[in-house]
DNA sequence: GCCAACGTTGGC
DNA sequence: GCCAACGTTGGC
């Protein structure tokens, strides 16, 4: 049997965002919006598939943390808060007829036993590479490993 | 709160 | 097309 389903790790500020909402939405799902970068969004729009496993990692936290595991149930589609004038992540320059910006639809699956925090990922064998590691990396979607991901789920056990 | 790293903007 | 200035992210 082959594993063809892809993973990734998305950052939100908890403050605005958290673990906790997702998991109180309705169908524990939400819709991921407000990515104004182009690499980020490269990856919400050509990569992420449905059934696809995400990390969900806290920033700007204390400590910041992965704290559970979501799942792509949609596939990418245009960003409705860049068409919204009364959004803050409006974009004037974002053409309806040719979307800049894209969204997908996450939902939580489990949440990790511990958090796993930052430092406590740093110096792990396996995770030499993670991008979530790497000095001044500000991605807030981001591929991972399938070696990566066991490492990190062997962890959190 | 500080500041390094990074992406974007805009003058030229 | 270069690059300085600026704004933002996010670890610490």
């Amino acid at each position: 049997m082959t594993d063809t389903r892809r993973y990734w790790l998305v950052k939100t500020d908890a403050s605005s965002f958290s673990w906790t909402d997702l998991w109180a939405s309705p169908k524990r799902t939400t819709r991921w919006d407000g990515v104004r970068n182009y690499q980020a969004r490269n990856m919400l729009r050509d990569g992420m598939k449905r059934g696809d496993l995400v990390f969900f990692y806290h920033s700007n936290f204390d400590p910041s943390a992965i704290v559970g595991i979501c799942e792509v149930v949609r596939e990418g589609y245009p960003d409705p808060t860049a068409f919204d004038r009364k959004d803050d992540h409006f974009d004037p320059k974002s053409d309806p007829a040719a979307p800049t910006w894209i969204s997908v639809d996450l939902r939580a699956v489990a949440p990790f036993r511990k958090p796993l925090a930052l430092p406590e990922l740093r110096g792990v064998k396996g995770l030499e590479k993670m991008e979530l590691l790497r000095k001044g990396s500000r991605l807030s979607v981001m591929p991972v490993t399938p070696k990566e991901w066991a490492v990190v789920t062997a962890l959190a056990e």
